[in-house]
Order: C-alpha cells, then sequence, then structure tokens
DNA sequence: CGGCCTAATCACCATCGAGTGACTTTGCCG
DNA sequence: CGGCAAAGTCACTCGATGGTGATTAGGCCG
C-alpha cells in the first residue's frame, strides 16, 4: 500500500541474494534481498496463489513484519519484483541473429518468435506473471505489461536495421499475432503439455509448433 | 471429491435456473440447479480466485452443507460445470459460412479465427476457465481442453467440406498456432485492454486484431 | 562501559476458509 | 393421524490468512 520503505529493485539486487550465510543475522539489505528472492521464488514455483505474507516471510526465513517495513506491505514486494522485470525483454531475448541472414522482415518476425519463446519456455517466474496478468488487471500488472511491450517494440526497432516493414502490412497487429501465438503455446505447454491437439511437451514437439508460427510470419510479411 | 452424490450437467439444466420464484422451497433439483448456476456466475464474474464453498452457497442462497450433498463437493461441482461445458465449440461456434465462399483452406481457417474469437468474447466463464487452465493443471482442467480441442478438429472436419489442405503443410502445428493467437488476444484484451502494443478495447480494434490473423492464415496456407 | 538506534521477533487480533455432526422442518404415504 | 425419509439449517472445529503494537536483541560510537 504505502511505499515510503520502498527499495528500489535495484538497490536489492546489489546484495546478490548472499547463499554463502544462511542467518548473517542484522544485515538490513541482505535480509530484504531475501525476502526479495523468496517472493521471487514462490511466485515463480507456486504462482500467485501461493503467494501470501505468510508465505513470503516463511520462504524468506524471517518475520512477515519485515515485509511491512521493508516494502510496505505485498504491494510494494510485488512492485519491487516488477521494477526488476521492466527490462525482462531487452535482458532475456538476445540481440544476435544466429548466425543467420534477416533477409526480409518476416525473417526478423521469425527470429523474434523463437527467441521470445525460448525465453519465456527458460523463465518461470515470467510465465506465471503473464498467467496473473491473464486473471486480473491491477496498477502493477498493467505497468509490467506495458514495459514488456515497449521492450519488443525497442527489440524490433534495433534488430531491424535497414528491413523495411513491408507497405501494405498492419506490422503492429502482425506482431501482436506472432507474439500472442508463441506466448499462448508457452503458457499451455507448461500446464496441459499440448494445445488444441498440437503436443508441447518434448524440445521437437515445440520445434515443430515454432515451425508453424515461422511459417505464417514468413507468409505474412509478404 | 467423492462422486457418489453427483447429479450430471443435463439433470440439473433440465429445470432452467427456475428465476420465477425465489425460494420455492424443498425442490431438490431447483436447488441443485441453483447451486450450479451460482458456481457458473461466480466463476464467470470473480474467477476461480473467488470460488470457494462459502461463496458459491452464500451467492446460491442456501447452506453450504447441501454442496457437499448433491455434489459431493466444491470439486464434484466443477467436474459437473467443466462436463457441462464439454461440447461448447459445437455448441458456440456457430457451423455457417456468413454467407461468404471457403475457397480455400486459408479461408477456412481465417473464418474459424473470426469464429472463435467471437465466441470466446461473448462467454465470460470460458474466458476463466481458459485463464484456469493456464494457470494450474488439474484432472478437470485437463479433461475440459481435451473436450475443446476435439471440438475444435471436428468442426473444421465439419466445415472444410470438399476442402483439401495445403500439401506440405503442418496443419495441425497451423491450425493451434491460429488458435493460441486469437485465444491469447481476447484474454489479454479483458484485462489488459491491449497486447504488445495493439489496442484491443473497441469493436474496430478487436476487427484489425482479427484482420492481422486472418491475414497470416491465408498466407500460410498457400 | 553505557546508551541508543535499529534489526528482528513475539504475541496477538479479527477474519475467513473448508469441512463435519447434530439438529429441525416439511411433505408424503400408509 | 403418525411416522419417516428427505430437504434444509445451525453451530461448531480447525487451520491459515492479513495485519498491528509491543517487545527483545544486537552492534556501533562516544
Amino acid at each position: 500500500m504505502t511505499a515510503h520503505m520502498t527499495a528500489t529493485a535495484a538497490e536489492i539486487l546489489e546484495t546478490p541474494a548472499a547463499p554463502e550465510k544462511e542467518q548473517p543475522v542484522r544485515d538490513r539489505a541482505q535480509t530484504q534481498a531475501r525476502i526479495f528472492q523468496a517472493g521471487r521464488a514462490l511466485l515463480a514455483e507456486g504462482g500467485f496463489r501461493a503467494f501470501g505474507v505468510n508465505a513470503v516471510a516463511r520462504k524468506a526465513g524471517c518475520d512477515k513484519q519485515l515485509i511491512y517495513r521493508y516494502f510496505g506491505g505485498l504491494d510494494g514486494l510485488v512492485d519491487a519484483i516488477g521494477e526488476d522485470l521492466a527490462g525482462w525483454v531487452t535482458q532475456h531475448v538476445p540481440e544476435d541473429q544466429g548466425g543467420r541472414f534477416l533477409l526480409t522482415y518476416g525473417d526478423l518476425m521469425e527470429r523474434l518468435a523463437e527467441l521470445y519463446g525460448d525465453a519465456l519456455r527458460a523463465d518461470p517466474l515470467m510465465r506465471r506473471i503473464l498467467v496473473w496478468e491473464l486473471s486480473e488487471s491491477s496498477p502493477h500488472i498493467a505497468r509490467m505489461a506495458d514495459a514488456r511491450a515497449k521492450g519488443i517494440a525497442q527489440w524490433i526497432e534495433r534488430m531491424r536495421g535497414s528491413l523495411t516493414p513491408p507497405k501494405g502490412g498492419d506490422t503492429v497487429a502482425l506482431n501482436a499475432v506472432v507474439i500472442a501465438a508463441v506466448q499462448q503455446l508457452v503458457l499451455a505447454a507448461e500446464t496441459s503439455g499440448s494445445f488444441a491437439g498440437l503436443p508441447l511437451k518434448s524440445q521437437k514437439e515445440w520445434a515443430r509448433a515454432v515451425g508453424a508460427v515461422a511459417r505464417m510470419a514468413r507468409a505474412a510479411y509478404v
């Protein structure tokens, strides 16, 4: 609720969560980081259902009161986690060409689909947050979604280089569709292991899905 | 948990939820239907977060004990709702051609995307359940997802008539991608009102999104 | 050494959730 | 009319939750 005590994500992450000492006692920054990481872990493992003051405190191995003191409550903690994830796209979706030439705008989008999918599949926390976004709307969540949208836009901006988008195509909409498909498939893969009859468990199966997305992307961009 | 008392969805729906009498007292079928509808409504309105024995009983205007008696608990109620939704695709996604000719397989998929999107946008309950599917995996939920996948497959089967799928294309994967995109966009539209920079609030904005999906579908199927 | 600021914990509250057993009411049928 | 099974309600336990005020414990500095 109140944010007067809230520490920025950057401050917290300076201390690298210190796995060396279990209870270094009396180190505020350390404790703060422990709470922060506990929150992340809890969210990543159990989703927002398992996410609560008591649970976080238990996992962090400290009193829940400290969550209120250092983060101004659960909301503050969520904000901190969200802030930390603001630059997620730029941090987790690489900007290389994987040794291949991106000749058309379609190639570019194909590559984005591939990389975005991989990044998402490697990050349980982000997946949980995406589901969270779908299940309720709140200020924090909206901000995260916005940041991600901007990140994707920037990625495209930087990656496309001299490639020009197709003349008649509605690139914003087409991009959104590609990203949407990838996202839904990744999320569905986790819980149900398949989507609309398409199995999505093994790496090979995932490759098949990505292939389909790629085909559509390339085809759509003239 | 136990299912010995569980009534089938069909049985329940025979009684059309009787909005005429508020408290018809002492009518088991009626009460059962009230509980059933309360569960549906609660799920549709508040999602699975607001879904619980107490809440359902409150909404149904009866004692929660009856939920245990008539449905064998919350799980049983969920099962009943799920059963009722088993034929959702066939019931809610129409099988007409909207007065237009489906000349290619791509046209067919375009039409499916359109109709599936509309059906989903008109059904809050189904949307909630889709999100639910993404946030946890349970037997009920898996069954519902399977039923939906089958429904979609049947829809295509019946609609395609003499149209033949493209030779080289992986239709299963391509279809899954199209459906995935639509689904993700609909779900995102509800909570955040946009997706990856594409606004999704008004009907016009939605049409834009559908247009993009359609373009990709048509392009992908040769 | 002693005080003091602060990290951290303890003890507690109200509330809500699932779940259960005992109870009361009602309609029906002999 | 009497009883009996079914429909429905009540009252409670138990555990977990979010949230708060008072209290303890520890390091640092004069």
